[in-house]
DNA sequence: TCGTGTGAACTCTTTCACAGCG
DNA sequence: CGCTGTGAAAGAGTTCACACGA
């Protein structure tokens, strides 16, 4: 069975929702219910739910404990993730100390820049190195994820370092598409574009 | 004629790889080279465009510059919009100072925080605010975008209050889904999201 | 009754095939 | 030729309707 990317995407949203509630101590939680917290509608909830084989509870909706563990175990989201950032500009930097991914399965276990003074001027608990000794630290250290912060001249030859170095997954920061290899998932995150959607969108509206 | 908001994002990254190609000097463009760029096949670019009424220009491909322009028009993406920033943490404070917002048609012309003390400490360029100021400073500087920086637990209080502000369209960086009136548009980046997807699409590959 | 699970209907999106033009 | 524009076919994804279980 092939999930869509936006199954897949809901999914990983409701996984969240239930890690959340989890920690609230709520026990049960129905379709509409995550419905509301994703943005959809109860039926495609249940339908995304139902390609996992459906966990059968009912009348009070999904028990909350044992429907995240097994999303968690399907997943493997549970199991901590370790991930490294490119780019310790002012956003590379935010992000080595963004509490959300540690919250939540992902550790960033080491940072790069390719300016050495900066590398030494950069006051984080996070060990960073210089990008030449990428693949080198990816390799020794078991890095699955790269998270790209660097200018867009750069993204694609960093994604291509990435990509050789091994990791499984990249998340793009920059302001271009990059293209990888075959069997090595990537995301892109405008912020730009986001911002130039949201202003055509409401544009849009008013026709 | 509404436009789906797939055909929308495609559009607004086009015309990003326009204004880029612009500057490049290249004139023309294919629906190839366009596809290639976005993440997309010819024809879907190609039918995205027709649904604005296709420029019509044939046998080079689209001219860059004037098909820019028409899109610029046609989505109003080539006026400033002035967005403002809530919540100046480290995401918040770096995104004050991202130069692709400035780059590309969107000016960031005020920034909120709720810790006064922090707010004294700031070294930026871009006026800071109380967050108790933010009706009275978007009304004021006729501010249309939001961006919300804050951490998850005030982030829909935040979204409240911009929407009561006035604000035309949100993008919220907090990991948690906010939902806003009718009429006004938003966006949800959530990166820690974003890595659970990556992580969940490559367990999901192997299978 | 309330809420799930799921085949079937429906709707939206993408792909294809091909006419038309420089 | 090469590349666009677009109706028609194919394919996805979403919604609906209803059976079933507690």
């Amino acid at each position: 069975m092939d999930l869509s990317d936006n199954t897949i995407e809901r999914i990983c949203k409701i996984f969240g929702y239930l890690h959340a509630l989890e920690k609230k101590g709520v026990d049960f939680v129905s379709s509409k219910d995550l419905a509301k917290m994703v943005g959809a509608t109860e039926y495609t909830i249940r339908k995304d739910i139902s390609f996992l084989g459906g966990p059968g509870y009912t009348r009070k909706g999904y028990e909350v404990r044992s429907f995240k563990k097994e999303l968690g175990q399907r997943f493997q989201l549970t199991e901590k993730r370790k991930a490294c950032i490119i780019g310790l500009g002012r956003l590379g930097t935010a992000l080595l100390d963004y509490e959300n991914f540690q919250e939540d399965g992902f550790e960033i276990v080491a940072g790069f820049d390719c300016n050495v003074n900066k590398i030494e001027r950069i006051r984080t608990s996070i060990d960073v190195f210089a990008v030449s000794r990428l693949a080198e630290i990816v390799d020794a250290r078991n890095i699955e994820l790269g998270i790209i912060a660097v200018p867009a001249e750069s993204a694609q030859e960093i994604a291509d370092q990435l990509a050789a170095a091994g990791v499984k997954g990249i998340l793009n920061f920059s302001p271009v598409k990059i293209s990888v290899p075959e069997g090595i998932v990537h995301v892109d995150m405008d912020f730009t574009n986001a911002l130039r959607f949201i202003a055509a969108r409401f544009v849009m509206m008013k026709k």
